[in-house]
DNA sequence: AATGAAATAGTGCTGAT
DNA sequence: ATCAGCACTATTTCATT
């Protein structure tokens, strides 16, 4: 039996690659000639070194950060999902995945099976999509809402 | 008295920036002059568009996306946070900022408090955050912890 | 608010070490 | 894995509409 899919296998990164990744996952559109100065390098080389980043998966990809805020969505909560049966996990992923509000999904363990966040424009907005969209779907029992008023912070896990 | 403050004004989006918005969201990398050419405009047409997304707010800078699991950060968990009193909570969130690990902090109404995101390379890692770190924390009353055994999806608030 | 043009700067390749 | 150098492309500013 292949057990590798159970070993997540920290990625080998030295001093460079951290350097280089500090930089980069604060601001995307950073010259990589400009890591290159910071970082005594070539620019080729930081090329190259992002490129291999991206191919054994340690950054995946690239986004400008939106504010949901300014694009109108004012309502942020957190949800937890009992399901009627654990065998109904899988489709209920797929159904919450087709609802554009929900914008995050965990597969969970203790109080609840499944964990999201929903990005909703108001309240009003969050109740229905609790009650059309989300009690529609088969395998929910029941769910628990934690509205968050505030965000205080966000950011990546610490590198290095 | 001044309710500005209160209320949080979705800009101002025509079609164009919702369109340079679907695109740099994906991939923040992406040359300006390609997104000229998708938009059927110039590319400083562009940069003042982004300019002005970045100015008003809508987008705040662009992050490369590091994953967490080939860093070595095996455990993500979620917890809700019962303070001992509702003032603590200004000073509870300034220890959390403190430590790393916790990634995203919210301010919540309903059965917490505090809701916080953990990101944490291994189980024995969590728990001493937990013992040693946020026990510590004057005014934490007590946590409750949902472990994320896998993130099925992450986005970003839907664009239009 | 958008444009074209022009100067500056960065990207991505190659061949060499 | 690194480098320098080169041709190509992008960024950014500015006068103009």
């Amino acid at each position: 039996m292949d057990k590798s899919e159970y070993l997540e296998q920290a990625a080998d990164i030295d001093e460079l690659d951290e350097k280089i990744l500090k930089l980069i996952t604060k601001n995307a559109r950073i010259p990589f000639l400009e890591v290159a100065r910071e970082c005594g390098v070539s620019g080729a080389a930081i090329h190259q070194r992002v490129q291999r980043l991206l191919n054994i998966g340690v950054v995946s990809g690239s986004e400008f950060i939106v504010n949901p805020q300014k694009l109108g969505y004012n309502t942020c909560a957190y949800m937890g999902i009992h399901l009627e049966k654990a065998k109904f996990h899988k489709q209920v992923v797929v159904a919450l995945r087709k609802i554009p509000e929900v914008i995050e999904c965990h597969y969970t363990t203790g109080q609840y099976a499944i964990f999201i966040k929903i990005q909703t424009k108001t309240n009003k907005h969050l109740k229905r999509l609790i009650d059309e969209d989300l009690q529609e779907i088969e395998g929910i029992a029941r769910t628990e809402t934690f509205m968050s008023l505030e965000m205080d912070f966000k950011r990546q896990v610490p590198i290095q």
